[in-house]
DNA sequence: CTGAAAGCGCTTACAG
DNA sequence: CTGAAAGCGCTTACAG
């Protein structure tokens, strides 16, 4: 059908409609007042030639790349997903496109590989764990437009962060779990060590236990990491030593499914003997038996003011130092409640 | 600490090290001999200034993005993050960039949102369901290379297409429910109309049941979506009629999970009573309860021969017509199997 | 092996 | 409202 020759330019269109390229720009870009005969054959002459400006040309003139880099790390489970469809709406609706790079377990950084930058986004959307203090030091030092994502600026650098609000949820659970289902021997699943997240639902944890008078025990606190399998390798420790527990508040879901895999593998009932609950309400929360009661993470509005902020920067030249996302209990059977 | 002027250009190098750009451009690219004396100064002087090329100005002197546009729908459910790692994990190893659009409900081509093309990627990857054949072959006018995932070009248009294996992978988990469960009134949930994937699921169905003079029961027949609340309703439908059924085929995982939560909502036990077995093998299938039997798509690896097949194709012109990825039973508990 | 120059396809003051 | 011209920052024949 079509010849194949290459697309066409702005010249191709200006020739073919008699004005010149700079017209036919301001048509394209609506910028500038066009007469209005004038926009009717410049548009037709693109439909013509099915005309679409060349993104690069458009960059380099204009020193803008209408991009959005997303650093993210592998690990993210269930957050992957409605992060970043957050992140995609919103950046499409302001006229971003969004460039992904996951950056896998953090790596020193690796200077022949620099994914982004200046040269190729307005500015970068970091999600914790991405990228080392370093690395985001560095990047800001060149100057691009940088919001975190669940992870706070290295000391002293005026980088905004959103994330939500881990630490009076993580206290609000384990309350309930105290107040409302008598437990007493409530087990910690750490998340990994240099995770914010992980160190604010720890800070709840305690701040709970404090309120009522409960003894700090150390045997209680186990690593979770996050994960699965983490959860599930320590849990079955627990169980097989003399330390007792009724209930574990497992850092983040994920960990949860690992804790009710090996409660269950030992015929331990959940919740009459064990109470377990997590945090983020993923989409596995509520197919968990019994289904888990945990704290709902609000992961897509996450996505969606973590670009909000980025374009702000972008535009403004400013955006809040830190906005941080409400969460809210949601309570299913696995902390012993009947819903 | 740096200033704030803007940032180092090739000329800033060039000048720094005493020579012209073309040859600054020629130890940035390593790809004609340099002298080594000259390779050693234009390689400080790059370091000293902090020298990053812009990608826009490359862009446009060599035509080419080193991007790949991944096109998607929303609606992926757990496919979203292998696939997107296998893309990543290619892309990255062969120097592209992958810039990621979701289209979210396919929808009639919007001429004001363009998100990729010529003008911004080398090739595209597009998910089933994320554009309209209408879209595919405009894309395809356009000259821009394509790969096609989980979906067969419209008809006699040369694309190629990575996806899985269906239909011999469904008549075997059929027939495993026919031949070692016994059973005989299976009920099918179709995936989406338009789908491929289900519609070879559906053959495959078929072909079990034929093969073991099993009537083909209209009602046993119902949608299922790929979707977990249109699953639960259907069988919830079923259960409430008279229709009598003692094992399901899912479709897919995600619908499994509706099918599940039915079916403890009635108090039907699964699999004493009813057989439940899925397909794609995603991360929930192992915590449902019981554990579900499912066929295991590759999904990473479509992700990463989908990149691989695109930037072949970029690069030489051609690729593979069809890549077919083999598919695996699992067994688990769900079927009636006691493992 | 190295440099001068043209070209990639746009945008945007500057004039008018 | 419209056009000519400079400039964005690279790459790549073409000479030497």
């Amino acid at each position: 059908m079509k010849k194949d020759s290459k697309p066409p330019s702005i010249d191709d269109v200006a020739r073919l409609a008699g004005v010149s390229i700079s017209t036919v720009s301001r048509v394209v870009n609506r910028n500038v007042p066009v007469s209005a005969e004038i926009v009717t054959r410049v548009e037709s002459a693109m439909r013509e030639l099915n005309y679409v400006p060349r993104q690069a040309a458009r960059n380099l003139a204009t020193r803008r790349t209408h991009t959005i880099g997303v650093l993210l790390s592998d690990m993210l489970g269930d957050f992957f997903q409605p992060l970043l469809t957050g992140i995609e709406t919103v950046a499409r609706a302001s006229g971003f496109e969004i460039l992904i790079s996951l950056t896998g377990v953090v790596r020193p950084q690796d200077q022949r590989l620099r994914p982004f930058g200046l040269h190729n986004t307005d500015g970068l959307l970091i999600f914790a764990g991405s990228l080392t203090p370093a690395g985001i030091e560095q990047a800001h030092a060149s100057g691009l437009p940088l919001v975190l994502i669940h992870q706070s600026p290295p000391t002293g650098l005026d980088v905004p962060c959103v994330t939500v609000e881990n630490k009076a949820a993580s206290r609000k659970i384990v309350e309930h779990l105290i107040v409302t289902h008598q437990r007493r021997r409530i087990v910690l699943l750490r998340g990994p060590a240099d995770n914010e997240d992980a160190h604010w639902r720890e800070m709840g944890y305690r701040e709970a236990l404090a309120a009522h008078n409960l003894e700090l025990d150390p045997r209680l606190m186990g690593v979770g990491d996050f994960e699965r399998e983490v959860a599930r390798a320590t849990i079955e420790k627990m169980l097989a030593s003399d330390t007792s527990f009724d209930a574990v508040f497992t850092g983040d879901d994920e960990a949860a499914v690992g804790v009710m895999l090996a409660l269950e593998a030992r015929g331990v009932k959940v919740p009459e003997e064990i109470s377990v609950v997590g945090f983020d309400d993923q989409r596995l929360a509520e197919i968990l038996h019994p289904p888990l009661t945990t704290v709902r993470a609000p992961t897509e509005q996450v996505g969606q003011e973590a670009a909000r902020q980025l374009i702000k920067l972008i535009r403004t030249g400013s955006a809040d130092p830190l906005t941080l996302l409400p969460t809210e209990l949601v309570f299913r059977r696995s902390c012993g409640c009947r819903v």
